[in-house]
DNA sequence: ATCCCGAGGG
DNA sequence: CCCTCTGGAT
């Protein structure tokens, strides 16, 4: 047997963690790229369940960037109140259906720089889109995936795009929209920051960082 | 108090 | 690089 190569320890490590958390995945509901759009755009800083009660009435009402173009301000702020930052997000979900209905046709693009010119869509968002509402490989980079890839080693970059470039490389692009999933649970549930609870940890015996305590 | 799968602006 | 935006859950 020869010797794994950091990609195969990658995946390896990887696998193990997807055995820890095979259920992780999107949880934000949607039934459409529009819905899955805004539903992430409401996700920040702010529980997935939490948007998940709030997506509903905000669907029925304004059920296409068309709608959403020409909504009222003070409406939408009221029905995503709950999720937080709710008078960016409503200002970002207007202008974005605005673009939306006439530069796009209507349609949500299935593609990262498109995506990524939206107003209150980041790189992060436009990942999610891409790998859960159009079958597009998306290598999201939050806070845990960022914390957790440089815990194993996986880049040295601080950077989240030159993150997600280390990762892109490192993975086969098959992975990545999976990857994200794994690493996020992972990160809530044990490798948190600054406190990793190692002892509890599944994979701690390959890990690089194991019983280390550290602020990032 | 601290965290929640961020993004934009100065 | 920093700051701000925000409510809810634990």
């Amino acid at each position: 047997m020869r010797t794994l190569t950091g990609r195969d320890a990658a995946i390896v490590l990887l696998e193990r963690l997807e055995q820890v958390y095979p259920e992780a995945e999107c949880a934000l509901n949607y039934r459409n790229p529009w819905q899955l759009l805004v539903a992430t755009m409401l996700s920040a800083q702010c529980t997935d369940v939490r948007v998940n009660l709030v997506t509903p009435s905000l669907f029925e009402r304004f059920p296409s960037p068309e709608a959403m173009a020409d909504a009222d301000l003070v409406e939408v702020e009221a029905l995503i109140r709950s999720t937080g930052f709710f008078r960016n997000k409503a200002k970002n979900l207007i202008s974005c259906a605005a673009i939306l209905s006439t530069e796009h046709d209507g349609e949500v693009p299935a593609d990262l720089e498109q995506l990524v010119a939206l107003p209150g869509v980041g790189r992060k968002t436009a990942n999610v889109v891409l790998g859960n509402a159009f079958g597009i490989p998306g290598m999201v980079v939050d806070t845990h995936v960022k914390r957790l890839a440089g815990r194993f080693g996986w880049t040295r970059a601080e950077d989240p795009v030159k993150i997600e470039k280390d990762l892109q490389q490192l993975l086969p692009e098959e992975r990545w929209t999976r990857t994200g999933h794994t690493l996020i649970a992972h990160g809530r549930a044990l490798c948190k920051a600054p406190t990793p609870v190692c002892s509890a940890c599944p994979i701690a015996d390959g890990c690089p960082r194991r019983g280390v305590t550290c602020s990032k």
